[in-house]
DNA sequence: TCATGATATTAGAATACATCTAAAAATGGA
DNA sequence: TCCATTTTTAGATGTATTCTAATATCATGA
């Protein structure tokens, strides 16, 4: 379903950024990490609080948040905003998404180059990103809903 | 600049909604309509809260709030979250976005034919709307940094 | 017109998510 | 091992939004 040439983070990832960084590797953030590249739920900062701890309690919500920030910052994760909270993405490859209005449910939608050469016309801004969100009803709840 | 022809949210539109919903036509509640539908800027609700207050004093937060979520319910106004704020969109044209990241401005872009007809694997889920965010430097943010 | 019941508005409390603080703990190089 | 520096922590604070319940307003029809 995914190919392996999927550019993610990754705990050596993490180690570079350490390194070049000058920072210090921690079991928090190695625990972060980890948590983050496992997933392909695009999970909020706080549903990765609640995984860290299942196998590294005592972690805080802010060493979360402040990881979460250092990553983003880094460029190592990136950013969907949806209904009033960020959820975080460690896959790097240029991507869309398909969010199910009813469950809520975030997915990647593989990036097409006819879409990424783009038509529109942006009034003279410097465009450095693109992102389209798809939204609508995932084939589960589409099922559950025609039960 | 803009076509006259744009779908928007008009005074006439809430007395639509508040007839067909057995609701009570109100000064606040045409208060909020008529600021949303004189701007271009997508505010947020508490810049909708300001706007009207300078024309109409002591309307409330919880108002405001109410009759934005009232509008986006029956569909006669979209929302945009960027930097965990909500921005009220009153162009009902399907239409994109283009967000300076060094501003913040949020400026509407024409939405092409090509870019519309999606040729995205969705993965057999029921795609009901699409959206495309343009991340980068407005012009005028541009020109400030080359000064 | 006025009374009545339904709906809307209000100020402020409550909630949710995220950031900040400062004291204690951990890290890694000398 | 020592020690300066960085990181973590619990809880406080901040910010955006929703909830609450008392009061005000509206619209209907007697
Ligand atoms: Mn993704
Ligand atoms: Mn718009
Ligand atoms: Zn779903
Ligand atoms: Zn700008």
């Amino acid at each position: 379903m995914y190919s392996n040439i999927m550019i993610r983070l990754t705990p050596q990832k993490l180690t570079e950024l350490v390194a070049e960084r000058g920072l210090k590797m921690t079991p928090q953030r190695r625990a972060i990490v980890e948590c983050l590249a496992a997933t392909r739920v695009h999970p909020t900062a706080d549903e990765v609080f609640m995984d860290v701890n299942r196998r590294f309690p005592m972690t805080s919500r802010a060493t979360v948040y402040n990881t979460l920030n250092l990553l983003i910052d880094a460029e190592l994760v990136n950013i969907i905003e949806e209904s009033g909270v960020k959820r975080f993405d460690p896959n790097l490859e240029p991507h869309h998404h398909f969010i199910c209005s009813t469950c809520g449910m975030v997915e990647d939608v593989e990036a097409t180059d006819r879409l990424e050469t783009t038509m529109l016309n942006t009034g003279g801004h410097q465009v450095e990103s693109m992102q389209i969100t798809l939204r609508g009803t995932c084939a589960l709840c589409f099922e559950v809903k025609n039960d």
